[in-house]
RNA sequence: GCUCUCAUCGUCUAGCGGCCAAGGACACUGCCCUUUCAAGGCAGCGGCGGGGGUUCGAAUCCCCCUGGGAGCGCCA
């Protein structure tokens, strides 16, 4: 029975490195069959909080990575450390130092290990300095407090971040002393900035809750992720988590660190967001709006998909597609006065009231009669829709882009349409009819 | 400094001795489409770090150099 790991510590939020770990394990144990097993290792008295964990267990449930069995904490499992310490005492394999416990470490030989990712891997046990075991303050170390647990814990394959290579010889040696199994070891590439230097804050965000309040879909950065280090034969069309497990191999993961990629996870958040149906989007977009200031609760659902089936796949992130659907959630308009002039002022007063009639007169106001409507009115005018359509749609949107702009209308409504163009030519032509460029 | 390790377009990668005058994706640049944007279509830019070998033949194997990364805590 295969059994993997993920063992963080406690000491702050769950970055990308570590989501990143938690997959590939994940995809592994999911793909071969076995069991998860979620460690938390908060040795670290000082460091450790309750929050962090919660942070850390929250960022792995919304990614989709479920865990088997645990959470388990080092600190509930002292004893056994301190018991196996001993043992390595009486053995004459460590000794005392002051109130601490440390290992000696062979001065011959050398040890070596065979990594699932980067083959055979070798160290003189000369260049090992010893290993302290358990701190003076009764706490194992982390070399140490991994042996034991990973062993008790029944773990079979090992599969942490680059940064661990060198650990390993020392953890060997340990397994050896110890008398137990040595486990299967995968060496994942570490992830980079973009100076490609070890990912951090300093990189901007590394936080998986970042993204998440960002507006970054948790499929999206799920597959990012997988994409980092790995590979499908055939990249182009997105995966899915359940698709991406049947594809995977830990034996294909690459060596060669990776740099994270902020403006290839937006293009991938962009098609996961395409794909969502409207009604699972609007659900999700809910945060979102709620965020901006939206009364959302005054429109019907329906309405809610209709807005974001019209606007995703045009926003690389929730955030910003709740931002592209102001005009459509919120009443009032604030126009820059010059822009609207500029556009209102393709055509006369005149003829925006006679556009205006004709726009009252569509029935059922659907996209197809919109279109019909308005393009023969200015046929019949000798008018370009060009000029028109830009000003149409800053007059209903307040913005210069913006889905479709017949579509925007059928889903405004023809009251709204109205009453937005109305005043949108009483602001520039004003009540006189002589207007003037602002 | 010591130890381990990596090295294909700007970035993520395919490639595991001949099918590679190196393929894909993101980004970027044109063009088409067009009521704006996006999408889509087409075209383009751009890379095997360097030097030695081995071989009939090397991006692929070996060595050296160079460059990068990680680790070297009674942190994890």
């Amino acid at each position: 029975m295969i059994r993997v790991r993920f063992a963080p510590s406690p000491t702050g939020a769950l970055h990308i490195g570590g989501a990143h770990t938690a997959l590939f394990n994940w995809l592994f144990v999911r793909r071969e069959g076995g069991r998860f097993v979620l460690r938390i290792e908060d040795t670290d008295r000082v460091r450790s909080t309750k929050e962090a964990e919660k942070t850390i267990l929250d960022g792995l449930q919304w990614l989709g990575i479920t865990w088997d069995e645990g959470p388990f904490y080092q600190s509930e499992r002292l004893n056994l450390y301190r018991r196996y310490a001993e043992q390595l005492l009486e053995n004459g394999l460590a000794y005392k130092e002051g109130s601490a416990i440390v290992f000696r470490t062979p001065r011959e030989g050398a040890t070596y290990f065979k990594d699932i990712v980067w083959g055979d891997i070798e160290v003189e046990n000369g260049s090992l300095k010893d290993i302290v075991l358990i701190k003076s303050d009764g706490m194992p170390t982390y070399n140490f407090a991994v042996v034991v647990d990973d062993h008790t814990m029944g773990i079979t394959h090992v599969i942490r971040g680059e940064d661990h290579i060198p650990n390993t010889p020392k953890q060997i040696l340990i397994y050896k002393a110890l008398g137990f199994e040595v486990p299967e070891f995968a060496h994942l590439p570490m992830i980079l900035g973009p100076d490609k230097t070890k990912l951090s804050k300093r990189h901007g965000a590394t936080a998986v809750g970042e993204y998440r309040n960002m507006g970054y879909l948790p499929e999206a950065v799920f597959y990012y992720l997988s994409l980092l280090g790995w590979s499908p034969k055939e990249e182009g069309d997105i995966l899915y988590p359940q698709e991406i497990v049947k594809l995977f191999d830990l034996r294909d993961v690459t060596k060669r660190a990776a740099v994270f990629d902020l403006e290839k996870l937006k293009w991938i958040n962009k098609l996961f967001i395409k794909d969502k149906s409207p009604a699972e989007l609007a659900k999700a977009m809910r945060f979102f709006w709620l965020e901006k200031g939206y009364n959302i609760d005054d429109y019907p659902e329906s309405y809610l998909q209709d807005v974001v089936a019209i606007l995703q796949g045009r926003a690389y992130t929730l955030q910003e597609l709740a931002d592209y659907s102001d005009y459509l959630l919120k009443e009032s308009l604030n126009y820059d006065k010059i822009i609207l002039a500029e556009f209102i002022g393709v055509m006369k007063g005149e003829e925006w009231n006679s556009l205006i009639e004709e726009i009252k007169k569509i029935d059922p106001f659907v996209v197809e009669n919109i279109d019909n409507a308005v393009r023969s009115w200015l046929n019949k005018r000798g008018v370009k829709l060009k000029g028109v359509g830009q000003a149409l749609r800053y007059a209903l949107t307040a913005r210069r882009v913006t889905p479709g702009i017949f579509e925007v209308m059928t889903l405004l409504g023809k009251d709204r349409v109205v009453d937005r163009l109305e005043r949108a030519v009483s602001l520039v032509v004003g009540e006189s009819s002589n207007w003037q460029d602002a």
